[in-house]
RNA sequence: GGAGAGGUUCCCGAGUGGCCAAAGGGGGCAGACUGUAAAUCUGUUGGCUAUGCCUUCGGAGGUUCGAAUCCUCCCCUCUCCA
């Protein structure tokens, strides 16, 4: 059995731990199950996400039992938790739908075979409480005055905090008791937003049960340029490759700041950490050899091998093909895969002949493959040269697109550095 | 329930009758520089069948040639009091 606890130390999985000893203890004496919850306010999971998804897997690679544990119940409530206001209240439907979706996602990422883990919705015990009942039961153990002094709350006694958001911290306590109750639960991790959730959960499970539970928090993260990791201006990085295609997907990675480089390789990849340490002395053109092995290894944990080696190939393909040194990160799959022709990975979309017979203003063909939101956007693109056909920069009122311009039997029309996008002329 | 303050474009925030598609900052996007990085500098940032037209300043009405700005009602948030 691996020590499940030195290797997130190691990885720098953890900020705050609940006595410490006495859980490596408990962890090295056998099979501990341990939890973290998801609440599906979206119908996919996000880079954000994968943090925790990691430190799941590296529990049940250590020999544990996992729980992922969909907040389809608390999600109807909404954590104030790190939330300066109180964000809109979803449908129940909607919820329901999107923990659906969320279950076959996170199906990929962990063994659900019996015994090896186990996925559960806080719904299915929360719905049915009683209102009464539950206040003698549970409600009695929880101070107002102790809570209310509680900094997540602090901010909100500004910006005000509804009832029903200050409640969401007793059914995630409850959660936490359910799951020790019936399923001998004695460990939930989290962000570290959830600090106060869980030792909430902690202290009831000693009040009712008398019995040891621990909690386990990881570092919000940020990037090295203080955004929320896994958000762009565009939105989130999400998991689902019909919301963020694994090639957008891998570039997200591909382009980490510097800084983050290391970090990120220790808590999204299984390489181990000797290699990963040496990344630190890396040159120029190593490092960037390194981030597109981060880059790989999570879009082949998220989205398999294919993809991922596609994209690969894609983004090689439009950048130009660099190999990467074999010393490098030796452990990765990536030097398994030879750079060959690249596959048809990038963004594509197919147009009729017809269309281009007479000059199609490029403006309205950026528009309609979706490299601009707008066709105003498309048409400032175009004026302050952003806008390349064929790689070939081009100027304002000499847009129009006609059949000169196809190469192969497509045009590639890229906006900007970064984003292409392939029209297929048929 | 009472008193006061406030709700402006992605965010913060100015604007108190026409010069307002709305200052400034942040963020985003594009350009230069680079290493598909960061920092820096420049431009840009509601939409459209585009030298004009349409929609936007919590919501609905009204006054006016003209309203983000004035009036009425309503909704929401905050602070203090109950």
């Amino acid at each position: 059995m691996k020590n499940f606890l030195a290797e997130l130390e190691s990885r720098g999985f953890i900020r705050q731990i609940t006595e410490r000893e006495k859980l490596a203890e408990k962890l090295a004496a056998g099979p501990v199950t341990a939890y973290i919850g998801f609440d599906p306010t979206a119908d996919s999971l996000h880079a954000g996400s994968l943090l925790p998804i990691m430190a799941l897997v590296h529990l049940q690679r250590a020999g544990h039992r996992p729980i992922l544990m969909l907040g389809a119940g608390t999600a109807r409530v909404g954590d104030p938790s790190g939330k300066t206001e109180m964000r809109k209240l979803l449908e129940g439907k909607e919820i329901d739908d999107n923990a659906r979706k969320i279950q076959r996602q996170v199906s990929r990422f962990l063994d659900f075979s019996p015994g090896k883990a186990i996925l559960l919705n806080n719904h299915d015990w929360l719905k049915n409480l009683r209102y009464v009942d539950f206040l003698r039961e549970i409600g009695r153990h929880f101070s107002v005055n102790r809570m209310l002094a509680a900094e997540a709350y602090k901010i909100r006694m500004e910006k005000g905090l509804s009832f029903l958001e200050f409640n969401y911290q007793i059914l995630q306590a409850y959660d936490f008791l359910v799951l020790f109750r019936e399923q001998g639960c004695v460990l939930q991790m989290g962000g570290d937003d959830q600090w106060g959730n869980i030792l909430a959960g902690i202290d009831l499970i000693r009040r009712l049960e008398s019995a040891d539970a621990f909690g386990l928090t990881f570092p919000l993260l940020t990037t090295a340029s203080q955004e929320k990791m896994g958000k762009t201006a565009a939105g989130a990085v999400w998991l689902d490759p019909e919301r963020t295609s694994p090639y957008d997907f891998f570039q997200y990675f591909r382009n980490v700041d510097d800084r983050d480089l290391e970090n990120f390789l220790g808590f999204f990849t299984f390489l181990p950490m000797e290699e990963i340490r040496m990344v630190k002395d890396l040159s120029e053109a190593e490092l960037n050899q390194a981030k597109t092995i981060l880059a790989f290894e999570i879009t082949k944990f998220v989205h398999g091998d294919k993809e991922a080696e596609s994209a690969w190939k894609a983004a090689a393909q439009l950048f130009g093909a660099k190999g990467i040194n074999p010393n490098l990160l030796p452990s990765s799959s990536i030097h398994k895969i030879t750079l060959g022709a690249a596959e048809e990975d990038i963004p594509s979309s197919s147009l009729p002949r017809q269309r281009l017979v007479n000059g199609l203003p490029a403006w309205e063909l950026i528009f309609e493959v979706g490299l601009a939101p707008s066709k105003s956007e498309a048409r400032r693109l175009i004026q302050q040269g952003g806008v390349y056909i064929n790689d070939e920069k081009i100027g304002e009122g000499h847009d129009l697109i006609s059949p000169v311009s196809v190469r192969d039997g497509a045009i590639l029309i890229r906006v900007g550095k970064k984003k292409y996008h392939k029209i297929k002329v048929i």
